[in-house]
DNA sequence: CATCCACTGAGCAATATGCCCAGTCAAACC
DNA sequence: GGTTTGACTGGGCATATTGCTCAGTGGATG
């Protein structure tokens, strides 16, 4: 038991698949990658009894929900209050991401807005936000690169990943 | 035409249903939801003609994949070569995701990488593409809010959002 | 009053699902 | 060598789901 065997290739092609078609029925999977529906099921629970996928909020764009502003707020945080920082930033509904950078105590938390009252207001609670100590806002301009794995699933699905 | 109606507080809470069962059948949500199949059926395909789902790939975890460590380039770029330096990041197959920041020419790349001496490699291609003035890596050490919606997604369900 | 739109409820043929089982095959194990 | 394990196949079967269409209802619009 190594405790996490990777995903091998057979699985990188079942995820672009999916990424194509995603409510593909099982049967297509199953003939699209030249499987039987009974591995295809197989693998797709075991999938995501893994924990390989995440939430489907992902897949939703906020612009389409009445967000179409998004900004990174990079901020500082006093040492050994990012647990509760982090509790709080929670609270914030436009807050949608937070994670914590390695320099010192950085926090990057992206959040999205209505419009740029409505930023300066979300910037503000962040600021306000006990333990945190300095906040930098920079809009986001524009999506150069969409959130894509396909390159790595595809270098996955070509070669076997296996040691030898 | 507008051109460009909001989601109504019926996407919304069939959104947070998919959230919560992403593969569960329209019979499903239906039920959830308390309306027909029929309608359910028409809102799921309005929603994705609209453009309201991103890509399945959203849903990934690259840890998964075999590239468990995550990390945020902050470049600076040359003006006026954006395009050109999202182009050449677009070719490395490890950058997850890029966007244009609003401070001068300031680019964000998202990275993954399969270790330490992988995401040095890959800083170091980020920083040798032309039109790449500096670098400035940052380990994500810990996701403190993993990507969620689903706050603002319960806000527009459980008001109407029309205008008066 | 006529029209448009979203939703409902119903029907129907075709397909998919969930589940179970037996058999194959290769790699790992004793 | 002999065996066990794990993954995959192919089959079957009852039930649920899909995709599609049509008719009818109720509200909102002009």
């Amino acid at each position: 038991m190594t405790g996490e065997e990777p995903l091998d290739g057979v699985d990188a092609r079942l995820l672009l698949a999916l990424a194509d078609e995603p409510r593909a029925p099982v049967m297509a999977l199953a003939q699209r990658l030249g499987l039987s529906r009974n591995t295809v099921q197989a693998r797709l629970a075991k999938l995501d009894r893994r924990g390989v996928l995440h939430s489907f909020e992902r897949r939703i764009d906020p612009a389409a929900l009445g967000y179409p502003m998004s900004a990174v707020i990079t901020t500082r945080v006093t040492q050994r209050r990012l647990e509760e920082v982090a509790d709080v930033l929670r609270e914030i509904p436009e807050v949608v991401e937070v994670d914590g950078l390695s320099g010192e105590t950085d926090v990057l938390v992206r959040v999205v807005a209505v419009d740029a009252d409505d930023l300066y207001r979300i910037a503000g609670q962040v600021l306000a936000s006990p333990g945190v100590e300095r906040t930098s806002t920079a809009l986001v301009m524009q999506k150069l690169v969409g959130h894509r794995l396909a390159p790595l699933l595809r270098r996955a699905a070509g070669e076997s990943p296996e040691g030898e």
